[in-house]
DNA sequence: TAAAAATACTCCATAGGTATTTTAT
DNA sequence: ATAAAATACCTATGGAGTATTTTTA
């Protein structure tokens, strides 16, 4: 199916006449007509009637024609969706599995209105996000800027806006299985387990955790995905991960995981938006603000992070 | 924009390898790899990093995947609108104002899931519209069956399900503006103007209604459209016209028109649904059960209706 | 009979295939 | 060195324009 044949038939329903719609579109009557001919046999249906002022539509071309448009529409909101300028505001969220993610949502649900893409850069390490914040691609990225702390690209800003809170899940034969809370000493204790790290940040942050409490963090090991790794601690009786509280997982009611909070203090992970500081796009502004806004909200004492991001 | 190199994108994107997306659309990997490169140039940004072992989708890529997706499904429902077996329920109401409109409208409220293509076959005249439905081209239409009511084409079933109750729509200089109601005795005294129609059915249906009770119908001049005829009767001290209760007009504040009942005996237009028998279309028979249901839970005495309608 | 759409014919852009080269790890 | 993508080249389909015929009220 050609896009420019749909336009043809919606410019000819619209004036009722071949040359006029032709003209519109800056082409022949002749062209018009061929268009719309070969759009009509290749639906097997006829869309027109053909009068001696122009035409008019058949009942199939009036069922046609609303669907017509929004295809026309979705074919202009592919163009719009990349070209700069026009675009939406295009966020990553690091994965959409984790806090961002659920942050990016409630602000679109206080906004329905505004246009927003939203971009899982799961794979990618801090410097790649940051170099297509920095070309433009990206308007906003979420990161922890443990290495590029003090090395943030020209041109960029930063805001710390996210203390994920982290908690401990356990399946139901794990020894802090019925604990309400646990301190971050006492986790020296218990393994944990976050297998499939890749990227530099997020491991440097948990050996630093590691050290700061005596903790066994183990990152090594293959990843086969959220899934299997749940299902390894659902059946463990000693091995633990990390959640993040604002981070969503889903598995079956069978699985019997828990998610204790971790107190006294809690090992926050921090999180920092990071956008271009000359990036016109109208709707960052008002998100920048509701993430301090929150922020402010939502900042607790008694949490641990490491140095470099105090 | 080409939807081949869009389909193309996407099975790309979801294969991570050109050769497979290639083989999934039974075309060769140079050909795939051609499409895209065209779609790069043509939307002016880069869509995949190419790696050793395929390809990655950019920033870009993904935010325009999903955006991608929604045209394919776009294209996909412009080709069910008009395949048989495969298309929405399809009705035409005679005009978006009148009662058939908002009754579908309530039923397609209560059944949110439902498609429903919306046909207004305003200037068709009965016989043509249930040549559509003959067809198949139409599943549904709303008529009166005036001179058709012992011809409805074989194949064809048709109920009763609509009494659109009348009323007199006048401005706020004509005698009956502050009249609660109005006998359609009473009408007598008054002209009652209705221009523009051309299809015979409603026409005789007048001629009938005149006929009854004396009354004075012109259904001569011409037909400006419903906005002419709303300004008309706002400033007029004499011209009214009928409305049916179910019929939906909008008019500025300004013109603080009036609809008066028209009682003792109310003249109702009858409409019938006309469908055809072996029409196997799975949401017909709710909607023809949705019509009887709401006719029994509507209908009133008090009515007048043409002897052909009794 | 007049206005508008359809058809015939020609040309050329471009999509597709095959063979080959380039790139990245 | 290998797997995969890109490029070069050729062919042919079909879309565009111009000229002309057909259709409909």
């Amino acid at each position: 199916m050609d896009l420019d044949a749909v336009r043809t038939f919606v410019a000819v329903a619209e004036t009722g006449q071949f040359q006029a719609a032709a003209d519109d579109l800056g082409i022949t009557q002749q062209g018009a007509s061929r268009r719309v001919a070969t759009l009509e046999r290749e639906l097997g249906v006829q869309l027109f009637a053909r009068t001696a002022r122009g035409v008019r539509l058949t009942v199939d071309g009036q069922a046609l024609l609303p669907h017509a448009r929004e295809l026309l529409r979705a074919a202009e909101r592919v163009t719009a969706a990349v070209t700069p300028g026009r675009r939406a505001l295009r966020i990553d969220v690091i994965s959409r599995r984790v806090a961002p993610s659920s942050i990016l949502r409630a602000f679109y649900q206080q906004h329905p209105g505004i246009e927003l893409d939203v971009v899982a850069l799961t794979n990618a390490d801090a410097a790649s996000a940051l170099s297509e914040v920095s070309a433009g691609t990206l308007d906003a990225t979420f990161r922890s800027l443990r290495d590029s702390a003090r090395t943030v690209p020209i041109g960029l800003r930063s805001a710390r806006v996210i203390d994920d809170r982290h908690q401990l899940l356990v399946g139901p034969q794990h020894p802090l299985a019925n604990a309400r809370t646990v301190t971050s000493a006492e986790l020296a204790e218990h393994p944990i387990w976050m297998p499939g790290m890749s990227d530099p940040e997020p491991m440097g942050y948990y050996d630093d955790l590691a050290k700061a409490f005596g903790l066994t963090i183990d990152t090594i090991g293959p990843m086969f995905g959220i899934e299997a790794l749940l299902a390894e601690i659902a059946d463990s009786t000693r091995l633990a991960t990390f959640v993040g509280e604002g981070s969503r997982y889903l598995w079956p009611e069978s699985y019997d995981l828990r998610r204790i909070p971790v107190v006294n203090p809690t090992p926050v992970y921090p999180l920092s938006v990071i956008w271009r500081a000359d990036n016109p796009h109208p709707v960052l502004a008002n998100f920048l603000e509701y993430l301090r806004t929150r922020y402010r909200a939502t900042a607790q004492d008694d949490v641990w992070t490491p140095d470099w991001a105090r």
